[in-house]
DNA sequence: GCGAGTTCCGTTAACGTTTACGCTTCCGGG
DNA sequence: CCCGGAAGCGTAAACGTTAACGGAACTCGC
């Protein structure tokens, strides 16, 4: 338990040779034979050996640069990721993380040459949102083959060599939206339309497929309509529901499974169906609050961005530091907002967002704190 | 911004005095008189000095050592809430963290003792669960004094002079709690039973309240029975629920806050009434299961032990790592659990509860992923 | 066979703290 | 007057890693 753990000296002592060259070997630097970088490898395995971070960066003293490829999106989801981002590059002891935002204007432009553009950069990580796995994924591979590890957040990119991934657990959210509907409805029958974003995303596809699995299984009274389609683009979503809801005059509840649950509403409303169908959304943001206070929305689905963002860097990090030896799947569980502790959600989303400028403050005088305890 | 950092040496030559006396000074060694220590820590202050971290590890090498003191508890709360910290602590970069258990075996009966014990044996900060707050409100007072930091999880200890507290947020539990009964009971009229631990515990007093306001505004139809204590004892529990069933012919549901959901369930079974409730319970563990399968339990609220035992030692080993900035109350989101994504919660909690041996393995060769990249 | 270049390796000075030790100066008691 | 001790301060060696420099041996072209 308590034996000092192995140094660069102690391999290069019981190989005979010198710290330098076992320095060099076990970063495959230049300048050792391919016999002795083999002993130095089987050595430092036998010992266990662990480099020590303190004196990694005290000696190097390098900071890790992080680029973060997210869109601007419609709503706050993405702020809220970046601010959670920011947040833990700046509690991550050492301090030696320097992010860089390369953030789209509009989804799904310009992705692929601000990625180039990262690796370009010569960053040491990417963390990115996947907006089209399929475009993307030779990007990706490229980054990965430059020994540049990629985290994809809130989607993922499947076989494109990424290093990880962090995101809501999709099953947890379509289930409980499904549960919840059923329970709402509370033996109602009718068909429930589900929207989302493109059923090529893996994501979606899953969310779509365990509210429709749920729904079946425990209230086989509410049928599952084919999921719509938005992409994202208001006019689409409100073209597509209005029809929907015009044509199927079933219709018991909605599940937006994406950002755009606004022109959803809008079309609900048009249609005079506001007050008659139960919704459930996704997200939080300013523009959704109205609905939520006014049991239009009886339920939303939030994602956790700032979470989301946290761990993201985080998983970076850690491999970057230490080769990562946590598990890199992450699957959040979502939190559940309705009326009741809608403000509760609010109060801690802004806190999140405009946590940057409360943290600065306290700094100049953290000597103080430092020496109350000691 | 790239400024670099100001050391040690930087300070002592801006007095011209040597960088031993400047150590002392801001650690308030003895061996410098009170006029160059307030010379320094001005100069300190005025060129924003922040020690650097992994230069304190490296040269010291002393590792902190923690003193959780918690119940053994009777569902796997407590095992999970270990369980974080645990994996928290392991997570640590520069990996200094030592964590020692103080499990009492019965509730309320020894802490007082293994607090003191952990005085006495000069650890270096203390997690703890204050069942009593009121009783254990001097011995937090004595180990503040000794400066040794003081985080409570899951239950605050207001008045004690702890470092910080965190938890779920009350509010946030208590209104949903109340919102989701409102919507399961559908217009329903009748009478909502509420069991706490005890109305003296400011979580307990507050969740109930929040509980009855959310009800009171938002569902008047219903009414928030007088709260039944139970004290975390399994007959007392069973003795006064068993009562007010057959007390209250127009109870409609129930909404349990503490761990002793299942005495609360016999009761309502024995009642013959847990098929005409609606149930909402806290926590979640075995036991519960199948209670939630079958829809006798509608939901449960659960409290997420692990992140709190991850959480809770986070906050500690900031605040003597660098003297933590960071906001010292924190107070969680409760996650939903239904029918539809239990499963889900099932899979994380066996994943948390094991992960101190999954952990262990990947140890040895991690010197391979290291190298991969780098 | 002699300089120029290459390959492989040892040495050493950082990085910023902590800690043990050592040197002054000053003071009171014998 | 001298000695013991304490208070206040300076010095230097660690801690484990990185990175730059230097040197030995060996190769190649002329």
């Amino acid at each position: 338990m308590g034996k000092p753990p192995t140094t660069l000296r102690d391999i290069a002592q019981s190989l005979g040779t010198s710290i330098g060259t076992v320095h060099r070997a076990l970063h495959d630097n230049p300048g050792v034979s391919a016999a002795t970088k083999a002993r130095v490898l089987q050595v430092a395995r036998n010992l266990g050996y662990r480099p020590n971070l303190a004196a990694r960066y005290l000696s190097s003293k390098k900071t890790l640069r992080i680029s973060v490829n997210t869109p601007q999106g419609t709503t706050s989801f993405w702020d809220e990721v970046r601010s959670g981002i920011r947040d833990e590059a700046e509690s991550i002891l050492l301090e030696n993380v320097e992010v860089e935002f390369r953030t789209c204007p509009t989804l799904g432009e310009g992705e692929e040459e601000a990625l180039e553009a990262a690796i370009r950069d010569q960053v040491d990580g990417i963390i990115i949102f996947p907006s089209s796995p399929q475009k993307l994924r030779a990007a990706i591979r490229r980054a990965t083959r430059a020994n540049i590890p990629v985290v994809c957040v809130a989607t993922d990119a499947p076989q494109s060599g990424r290093l990880g991934m962090v995101g809501i657990d999709t099953l947890a959210s379509g289930s409980i939206a499904a549960d919840l509907m059923g329970r709402f409805l509370n033996g109602k029958e009718g068909s429930i339309a589900v929207t989302v974003f493109d059923m090529d995303i893996t994501e979606h596809s899953e969310k779509y497929s365990a509210f429709q699995a749920t729904l079946e299984t425990f209230y086989p009274n509410l049928q599952t309509l084919k999921p719509v389609e938005d992409h994202d683009i208001e006019k689409e979503a409100y073209r597509k529901c209005r029809r929907l809801f015009e044509e199927r005059s079933d219709l018991a509840g909605v599940y937006v499974t994406t950002e755009a649950s606004i022109p959803v509403l809008k079309a609900a409303q048009d249609a005079k169906l506001l007050d008659r169908l139960t919704i459930i959304t996704t997200d939080l943001f300013p523009d959704l609050v109205p609905y939520i206070r006014s049991s239009a929305v009886i339920a939303t689905i939030y994602q956790r961005p700032h979470a989301q963002g946290e761990l993201a860097l985080r998983m970076l990090h850690e491999f970057l530091a230490e080769g990562g030896r946590r598990s890199h799947q992450v699957a959040l569980a979502p939190h559940l907002v309705m009326r009741g502790n809608l403000d509760f959600f609010l109060r801690r989303q802004t806190q999140e967002l405009s946590a940057k400028e409360k943290r600065r403050a306290p700094r100049e005088n953290s000597a103080e704190y430092a020496e109350d305890f000691a």
